[in-house]
DNA sequence: TATACTTACTTACATAAAGTAACTAACATT
DNA sequence: AATGTTAGTTACTTTATGTAAGTAAGTATA
């Protein structure tokens, strides 16, 4: 079954967007580039979906990956243009949740 | 491993939005309350997880469940007002997806 | 020199979520 | 009685995610 009546640029926005840790990951780089383990702790991901998540993130021109040749090592990730376009969706988002989302406690 | 800085309201609304189906069967209803088969062959999602996700987003108050006695009995799905305050969170994606988003062809 | 330490991953394995197809309940029609 | 319809559910398979341990490349420490 798969005869979508849906804009095909919408669904893959949607796809992106609804891969579970993407829209942290780029929410958490809006704030700037950062390295694999700093994004890692501030949003509770494992380092294996992070890697993949990172990946499929720059295969899709969102976001891109510098090595810097420090010692050791630095590999900082950080938005693209189309990565930072996203803002005003996040920022929708977010100003959704602070109106409808109701924390239980 | 789960110690995030990030806003509790925001990350509740990125993972009702990212649970796979869920942004596009609220897009869908945008366009009026809808029948399951209805919405069923219009995104081209499977029974079994249309029903899933119709259920989470009635608990989460988005969505309304409604059972119309005609015969055979007719159930209509709609947005709440909290569903249809997420049209500008979709018209965003929806733009975004316009300008950004590449179909390989 | 060998051991330990760091970052950025990868691998192996376990659990959870999603896809597929067949099936069911509650009617009504033929 | 047999068939059809809608709105699901069930059983089973495939895919995605989570967890924890391991690795590579290089530096610092004993």
């Amino acid at each position: 079954m798969k005869q979508p009546t849906i804009c095909p640029k919408f669904e893959k926005a949607i796809s992106l967007l609804s891969q579970r840790w993407s829209a942290l990951v780029i929410y958490q780089l809006l704030s700037g580039s950062q390295r694999f383990s700093e994004i890692q702790s501030a949003i509770g991901i494992s380092g294996k979906v992070l890697s993949d998540r990172l990946k499929d993130l720059e295969h899709q021109g969102v976001v891109k990956r510098e090595v810097i040749p420090e010692t050791p090592v630095i590999i900082e990730y950080s938005l693209t243009e189309k990565g930072r376009s996203l803002e005003s969706v996040l920022r929708e988002i977010e100003s959704w949740s602070q109106l409808w989302v109701k924390t239980e406690a």
